[in-house]
DNA sequence: CTCGGTGCAAAGCTTTTGCATCCGC
DNA sequence: GCGGATGCAAAAGCTTTGCACCGAG
Protein backbone atom coordinates (compact mmCIF):
# COMPACT_ATOMS: atom_id res chain seq x y z
CA UNK A 1 0.00 0.00 0.00
CA UNK A 2 1.43 3.18 -1.00
CA UNK A 3 2.46 5.45 2.06
CA UNK A 4 0.81 8.95 0.99
CA UNK A 5 -2.27 6.48 1.49
CA UNK A 6 -1.66 5.46 4.84
CA UNK A 7 -0.92 8.64 5.85
CA UNK A 8 -4.42 9.89 4.20
CA UNK A 9 -6.15 7.37 6.42
CA UNK A 10 -4.65 8.07 10.16
CA UNK A 11 -5.88 11.46 8.87
CA UNK A 12 -9.15 11.03 8.47
CA UNK A 13 -9.30 8.98 11.55
CA UNK A 14 -8.28 11.32 13.71
CA UNK A 15 -10.47 13.97 12.20
CA UNK A 16 -13.64 11.11 12.46
CA UNK A 17 -12.28 10.24 16.19
CA UNK A 18 -12.26 14.27 17.08
CA UNK A 19 -16.07 14.37 15.52
CA UNK A 20 -17.50 11.61 17.23
CA UNK A 21 -15.78 12.99 20.37
CA UNK A 22 -17.44 16.33 19.85
CA UNK A 23 -20.26 14.60 19.39
CA UNK A 24 -20.33 12.21 21.98
CA UNK A 25 -21.13 9.80 19.93
CA UNK A 26 -19.54 6.23 20.19
CA UNK A 27 -16.34 5.05 18.52
CA UNK A 28 -16.88 1.62 17.48
CA UNK A 29 -15.44 -0.58 14.86
CA UNK A 30 -18.09 -0.75 12.16
CA UNK A 31 -17.47 3.37 12.24
CA UNK A 32 -14.02 2.88 11.51
CA UNK A 33 -14.04 -0.01 8.88
CA UNK A 34 -16.51 1.59 6.75
CA UNK A 35 -14.59 5.13 7.17
CA UNK A 36 -11.10 2.64 6.30
CA UNK A 37 -13.19 1.18 3.38
CA UNK A 38 -13.80 3.94 1.76
CA UNK A 39 -11.02 5.63 1.65
CA UNK A 40 -9.08 2.27 0.29
CA UNK A 41 -9.82 3.24 -3.15
CA UNK A 42 -10.42 6.64 -4.96
CA UNK A 43 -13.51 6.26 -6.33
CA UNK A 44 -17.68 6.88 -6.52
CA UNK A 45 -19.24 4.46 -5.03
CA UNK A 46 -22.78 4.04 -3.56
CA UNK A 47 -24.24 2.51 -0.57
CA UNK A 48 -25.07 -0.92 -1.95
CA UNK A 49 -21.32 -1.50 -3.72
CA UNK A 50 -19.55 -0.38 -0.13
CA UNK A 51 -22.12 -2.85 1.73
CA UNK A 52 -21.01 -5.82 -0.88
CA UNK A 53 -17.64 -4.53 -1.07
CA UNK A 54 -17.28 -5.00 2.95
CA UNK A 55 -18.97 -8.28 2.81
CA UNK A 56 -16.26 -9.70 0.41
CA UNK A 57 -13.99 -8.62 2.70
CA UNK A 58 -15.50 -10.36 5.22
CA UNK A 59 -16.24 -7.27 7.41
CA UNK A 60 -20.11 -7.96 8.19
CA UNK A 61 -21.76 -4.74 8.50
CA UNK A 62 -25.82 -4.22 8.07
CA UNK A 63 -27.05 -1.65 5.38
CA UNK A 64 -28.66 0.22 8.19
CA UNK A 65 -25.38 1.02 9.97
CA UNK A 66 -23.49 1.91 6.66
CA UNK A 67 -26.48 4.45 5.75
CA UNK A 68 -25.82 5.87 9.85
CA UNK A 69 -22.49 5.95 9.28
CA UNK A 70 -22.40 8.00 5.94
CA UNK A 71 -24.49 10.61 7.73
CA UNK A 72 -22.06 11.22 10.24
CA UNK A 73 -19.33 11.08 7.17
CA UNK A 74 -21.80 13.72 5.79
CA UNK A 75 -21.56 16.03 8.49
CA UNK A 76 -17.88 16.03 9.16
CA UNK A 77 -17.11 16.51 5.45
CA UNK A 78 -14.86 13.52 4.95
CA UNK A 79 -17.59 12.05 2.22
CA UNK A 80 -19.44 14.44 -0.28
CA UNK A 81 -23.01 12.92 -1.22
CA UNK A 82 -24.07 13.38 -5.53
CA UNK A 83 -27.43 12.70 -6.99
CA UNK A 84 -25.85 12.57 -10.63
CA UNK A 85 -29.62 12.23 -12.36
CA UNK A 86 -30.35 8.87 -11.41
CA UNK A 87 -31.93 7.39 -8.30
CA UNK A 88 -29.07 6.21 -6.61
CA UNK A 89 -27.07 8.30 -4.33
CA UNK A 90 -23.50 8.51 -5.03
CA UNK A 91 -21.16 9.30 -2.58
CA UNK A 92 -16.95 10.09 -2.81
CA UNK A 93 -14.23 10.51 -0.36
CA UNK A 94 -13.50 14.49 0.35
CA UNK A 95 -10.50 14.54 2.21
CA UNK A 96 -7.35 15.86 0.73
CA UNK A 97 -9.35 16.48 -2.51
CA UNK A 98 -9.67 19.88 -3.96
CA UNK A 99 -12.68 21.26 -5.14
CA UNK A 100 -13.89 19.32 -8.28
CA UNK A 101 -17.10 19.13 -10.33
CA UNK A 102 -18.51 16.10 -12.38
CA UNK A 103 -18.60 15.68 -15.77
CA UNK A 104 -21.24 12.97 -17.03
CA UNK A 105 -20.97 10.67 -20.11
CA UNK A 106 -24.95 10.83 -21.41
CA UNK A 107 -23.77 7.59 -23.40
CA UNK A 108 -21.88 5.07 -20.38
CA UNK A 109 -22.55 7.61 -17.27
CA UNK A 110 -19.07 7.26 -16.55
CA UNK A 111 -18.17 10.34 -14.53
CA UNK A 112 -14.77 12.39 -15.00
CA UNK A 113 -13.62 15.26 -12.61
CA UNK A 114 -12.86 18.77 -13.35
CA UNK A 115 -12.01 21.73 -11.77
CA UNK A 116 -12.80 25.54 -12.67
CA UNK A 117 -12.28 28.24 -10.39
CA UNK A 118 -15.05 30.33 -12.30
CA UNK A 119 -18.00 28.51 -10.10
CA UNK A 120 -16.30 30.17 -6.85
CA UNK A 121 -17.00 33.40 -8.33
CA UNK A 122 -20.90 32.49 -9.47
CA UNK A 123 -20.88 31.17 -5.56
CA UNK A 124 -20.20 34.31 -3.47
CA UNK A 125 -21.95 36.31 -6.45
CA UNK A 126 -25.28 34.74 -6.00
CA UNK A 127 -24.71 34.41 -2.17
CA UNK A 128 -24.70 38.11 -1.59
CA UNK A 129 -26.94 38.75 -4.27
CA UNK A 130 -29.88 35.91 -2.82
CA UNK A 131 -28.85 36.41 0.61
CA UNK A 132 -27.42 33.04 1.67
CA UNK A 133 -24.22 31.48 2.82
CA UNK A 134 -23.31 29.32 0.70
CA UNK A 135 -22.42 25.62 2.38
CA UNK A 136 -21.57 23.61 -1.20
CA UNK A 137 -22.77 23.34 -4.68
CA UNK A 138 -22.64 21.13 -6.78
CA UNK A 139 -22.15 21.37 -10.94
CA UNK A 140 -22.32 18.39 -13.44
CA UNK A 141 -22.18 18.83 -16.95
CA UNK A 142 -24.02 16.08 -19.30
CA UNK A 143 -22.69 15.67 -22.64
CA UNK A 144 -22.36 13.11 -25.62
CA UNK A 145 -18.62 12.16 -25.73
CA UNK A 146 -16.52 12.81 -29.09
CA UNK A 147 -15.49 9.47 -30.92
CA UNK A 148 -12.96 9.30 -33.06
CA UNK A 149 -13.47 7.92 -36.95
CA UNK A 150 -13.88 4.17 -35.85
CA UNK A 151 -16.90 5.51 -32.97
CA UNK A 152 -14.57 4.56 -29.92
CA UNK A 153 -14.92 7.28 -27.40
CA UNK A 154 -12.53 9.40 -26.70
CA UNK A 155 -13.10 9.68 -23.27
CA UNK A 156 -14.79 6.23 -22.21
CA UNK A 157 -12.84 4.02 -24.59
CA UNK A 158 -16.29 2.50 -25.46
CA UNK A 159 -17.76 1.98 -28.50
CA UNK A 160 -20.33 4.40 -29.27
CA UNK A 161 -23.11 4.09 -31.83
CA UNK A 162 -23.88 7.31 -33.93
CA UNK B 1 -56.04 33.94 -17.78
CA UNK B 2 -53.54 36.14 -19.26
CA UNK B 3 -52.96 35.78 -22.91
CA UNK B 4 -49.56 34.91 -22.86
CA UNK B 5 -49.59 31.97 -21.50
CA UNK B 6 -52.49 30.81 -23.92
CA UNK B 7 -49.74 31.82 -26.44
CA UNK B 8 -47.29 29.94 -24.81
CA UNK B 9 -50.16 26.27 -24.02
CA UNK B 10 -50.69 26.75 -28.19
CA UNK B 11 -46.69 26.58 -28.84
CA UNK B 12 -46.31 23.78 -26.44
CA UNK B 13 -48.83 22.26 -28.04
CA UNK B 14 -47.34 22.32 -31.54
CA UNK B 15 -44.07 20.93 -30.31
CA UNK B 16 -45.74 18.34 -28.52
CA UNK B 17 -47.83 17.08 -31.46
CA UNK B 18 -44.92 17.11 -34.02
CA UNK B 19 -42.67 14.80 -31.37
CA UNK B 20 -45.98 12.68 -31.08
CA UNK B 21 -46.04 12.80 -34.85
CA UNK B 22 -42.84 12.03 -35.82
CA UNK B 23 -42.23 8.87 -32.96
CA UNK B 24 -45.73 7.83 -34.28
CA UNK B 25 -46.88 8.04 -30.76
CA UNK B 26 -50.69 8.67 -30.24
CA UNK B 27 -51.85 11.74 -29.53
CA UNK B 28 -54.42 10.55 -26.24
CA UNK B 29 -56.41 13.24 -24.41
CA UNK B 30 -54.39 12.25 -21.15
CA UNK B 31 -51.00 13.75 -22.51
CA UNK B 32 -52.44 16.78 -23.47
CA UNK B 33 -53.94 17.19 -20.32
CA UNK B 34 -50.74 16.11 -18.29
CA UNK B 35 -48.69 18.70 -20.39
CA UNK B 36 -51.80 21.03 -20.28
CA UNK B 37 -51.33 20.85 -16.69
CA UNK B 38 -47.43 21.60 -16.47
CA UNK B 39 -47.88 24.63 -18.31
CA UNK B 40 -50.77 26.04 -16.39
CA UNK B 41 -48.30 27.44 -13.28
CA UNK B 42 -44.85 27.79 -13.05
CA UNK B 43 -43.35 26.32 -10.55
CA UNK B 44 -40.89 22.71 -9.71
CA UNK B 45 -43.10 20.18 -9.30
CA UNK B 46 -42.96 16.44 -8.54
CA UNK B 47 -44.74 13.48 -9.77
CA UNK B 48 -46.92 13.01 -7.03
CA UNK B 49 -47.80 16.89 -6.93
CA UNK B 50 -48.86 16.69 -10.29
CA UNK B 51 -51.10 13.52 -10.03
CA UNK B 52 -52.70 15.19 -7.31
CA UNK B 53 -53.12 18.22 -8.86
CA UNK B 54 -54.90 16.14 -12.12
CA UNK B 55 -57.17 14.32 -9.95
CA UNK B 56 -58.39 17.51 -8.01
CA UNK B 57 -59.15 18.74 -11.21
CA UNK B 58 -61.28 15.82 -12.00
CA UNK B 59 -59.09 14.84 -14.45
CA UNK B 60 -58.41 10.93 -13.84
CA UNK B 61 -55.03 9.90 -15.27
CA UNK B 62 -53.11 7.23 -13.29
CA UNK B 63 -49.59 7.69 -12.22
CA UNK B 64 -48.02 5.65 -14.14
CA UNK B 65 -49.61 7.59 -17.14
CA UNK B 66 -48.18 10.52 -15.64
CA UNK B 67 -44.39 8.77 -15.66
CA UNK B 68 -45.11 7.71 -19.11
CA UNK B 69 -45.88 10.86 -20.54
CA UNK B 70 -43.18 12.85 -18.38
CA UNK B 71 -40.52 10.86 -20.49
CA UNK B 72 -41.85 11.74 -23.53
CA UNK B 73 -42.02 15.78 -22.35
CA UNK B 74 -38.34 15.58 -21.33
CA UNK B 75 -37.26 13.50 -24.32
CA UNK B 76 -38.71 16.35 -26.57
CA UNK B 77 -37.26 19.18 -24.37
CA UNK B 78 -40.80 20.37 -22.98
CA UNK B 79 -39.74 19.39 -19.64
CA UNK B 80 -36.39 19.52 -17.55
CA UNK B 81 -35.59 16.97 -14.70
CA UNK B 82 -33.90 17.70 -11.49
CA UNK B 83 -32.36 16.10 -8.65
CA UNK B 84 -32.11 18.51 -5.92
CA UNK B 85 -30.51 16.04 -3.28
CA UNK B 86 -33.55 14.56 -2.24
CA UNK B 87 -34.76 10.52 -3.84
CA UNK B 88 -37.36 12.72 -4.89
CA UNK B 89 -37.33 14.19 -8.54
CA UNK B 90 -38.05 17.21 -9.12
CA UNK B 91 -39.93 18.57 -13.03
CA UNK B 92 -40.62 22.13 -14.50
CA UNK B 93 -41.72 23.43 -17.49
CA UNK B 94 -38.97 24.58 -20.03
CA UNK B 95 -40.21 26.19 -22.97
CA UNK B 96 -40.20 29.96 -22.72
CA UNK B 97 -37.84 30.09 -20.42
CA UNK B 98 -34.05 31.08 -20.14
CA UNK B 99 -30.97 28.67 -18.79
CA UNK B 100 -31.09 29.49 -15.32
CA UNK B 101 -29.89 27.60 -12.22
CA UNK B 102 -30.50 27.17 -8.76
CA UNK B 103 -30.09 27.96 -5.44
CA UNK B 104 -31.54 25.67 -2.84
CA UNK B 105 -32.22 26.37 0.88
CA UNK B 106 -30.44 24.24 3.44
CA UNK B 107 -33.06 25.37 6.02
CA UNK B 108 -36.56 24.79 4.57
CA UNK B 109 -35.55 23.33 1.25
CA UNK B 110 -36.94 26.38 -1.13
CA UNK B 111 -35.55 26.59 -4.42
CA UNK B 112 -34.35 30.13 -5.67
CA UNK B 113 -33.68 30.48 -9.76
CA UNK B 114 -30.40 32.66 -10.91
CA UNK B 115 -28.55 33.01 -14.08
CA UNK B 116 -25.24 33.71 -14.30
CA UNK B 117 -23.50 33.10 -18.10
CA UNK B 118 -20.20 31.75 -16.38
CA UNK B 119 -21.95 28.62 -16.78
CA UNK B 120 -21.66 28.91 -20.87
CA UNK B 121 -18.22 29.36 -20.69
CA UNK B 122 -17.39 26.79 -18.07
CA UNK B 123 -19.48 24.25 -20.63
CA UNK B 124 -17.69 25.12 -23.59
CA UNK B 125 -14.36 25.20 -22.18
CA UNK B 126 -14.90 22.06 -20.19
CA UNK B 127 -16.48 20.52 -23.01
CA UNK B 128 -13.58 21.12 -25.27
CA UNK B 129 -10.90 20.05 -22.72
CA UNK B 130 -12.95 16.58 -21.91
CA UNK B 131 -14.34 15.90 -25.52
CA UNK B 132 -17.45 15.98 -24.93
CA UNK B 133 -20.76 17.90 -26.29
CA UNK B 134 -22.15 19.50 -23.71
CA UNK B 135 -26.13 18.56 -23.95
CA UNK B 136 -27.02 19.90 -20.69
CA UNK B 137 -25.69 20.82 -16.99
CA UNK B 138 -27.30 21.39 -13.65
CA UNK B 139 -25.94 23.70 -11.44
CA UNK B 140 -27.02 24.01 -7.51
CA UNK B 141 -25.40 25.92 -4.72
CA UNK B 142 -26.79 24.90 -1.24
CA UNK B 143 -26.74 27.70 1.30
CA UNK B 144 -28.04 29.20 4.68
CA UNK B 145 -30.25 31.87 4.24
CA UNK B 146 -28.86 35.00 6.09
CA UNK B 147 -31.52 36.55 9.08
CA UNK B 148 -32.56 39.74 10.50
CA UNK B 149 -32.43 40.79 13.61
CA UNK B 150 -35.43 38.70 14.65
CA UNK B 151 -34.30 35.36 13.34
CA UNK B 152 -36.50 35.53 9.95
CA UNK B 153 -35.26 34.30 7.13
CA UNK B 154 -34.12 37.07 4.78
CA UNK B 155 -35.17 34.93 1.51
CA UNK B 156 -38.13 32.44 2.26
CA UNK B 157 -39.37 34.23 6.08
CA UNK B 158 -39.23 30.88 7.47
CA UNK B 159 -38.34 31.45 11.23
CA UNK B 160 -34.84 30.25 11.74
CA UNK B 161 -33.12 29.09 14.75
CA UNK B 162 -29.58 29.44 15.02
C1' DC C 1 -60.12 -3.73 -36.46
C1' DT C 2 -55.49 -3.34 -34.53
C1' DC C 3 -52.10 -2.33 -31.60
C1' DG C 4 -50.38 0.95 -28.58
C1' DG C 5 -51.79 3.51 -24.33
C1' DT C 6 -54.15 3.60 -20.06
C1' DG C 7 -55.40 2.19 -15.40
C1' DC C 8 -54.77 -0.55 -11.63
C1' DA C 9 -52.26 -3.12 -8.59
C1' DA C 10 -48.37 -5.63 -7.68
C1' DA C 11 -43.42 -5.75 -7.73
C1' DG C 12 -38.77 -3.50 -7.41
C1' DC C 13 -35.29 -0.70 -5.38
C1' DT C 14 -33.30 2.39 -2.35
C1' DT C 15 -33.67 4.12 2.12
C1' DT C 16 -35.74 4.37 6.82
C1' DT C 17 -37.56 2.45 11.02
C1' DG C 18 -38.55 -0.66 15.13
C1' DC C 19 -36.87 -3.61 18.32
C1' DA C 20 -34.00 -6.96 20.61
C1' DT C 21 -29.20 -7.63 21.39
C1' DC C 22 -24.65 -6.09 22.05
C1' DC C 23 -20.75 -3.41 23.57
C1' DG C 24 -18.28 1.19 24.17
C1' DC C 25 -17.86 4.10 27.90
C1' DG D 1 -24.27 -1.63 34.20
C1' DC D 2 -26.36 1.93 31.23
C1' DG D 3 -27.62 3.82 27.06
C1' DG D 4 -26.51 4.32 22.60
C1' DA D 5 -25.21 1.53 18.26
C1' DT D 6 -25.75 -2.50 15.66
C1' DG D 7 -28.19 -6.08 12.98
C1' DC D 8 -32.04 -7.87 11.10
C1' DA D 9 -36.23 -7.61 9.00
C1' DA D 10 -40.13 -5.26 8.07
C1' DA D 11 -42.01 -0.93 6.33
C1' DA D 12 -42.01 3.17 3.72
C1' DG D 13 -41.56 5.97 -0.48
C1' DC D 14 -40.72 6.64 -5.28
C1' DT D 15 -40.75 4.40 -9.65
C1' DT D 16 -41.43 0.55 -12.89
C1' DT D 17 -43.86 -3.40 -14.65
C1' DG D 18 -47.60 -6.82 -16.08
C1' DC D 19 -51.89 -7.45 -17.76
C1' DA D 20 -56.62 -6.68 -19.17
C1' DC D 21 -59.30 -3.25 -21.30
C1' DC D 22 -59.99 0.79 -24.09
C1' DG D 23 -59.68 3.90 -27.86
C1' DA D 24 -56.71 6.49 -31.52
C1' DG D 25 -55.53 5.76 -36.18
Amino acid sequence: MDSNLVLIKEEVNKIFTQFLEKKAQRKTPERYAILDEIYSKKAHFDVDTLFIQMKNRNYQVSRATVYNTLDLLLECGLVIKHQFGQNLAQFEQSYGYKQHDHMICTTCGKVTEFCDPRIVQTESMMGELLNFEIVHHSLNLFGNPKVDENGICLNCDNVVST
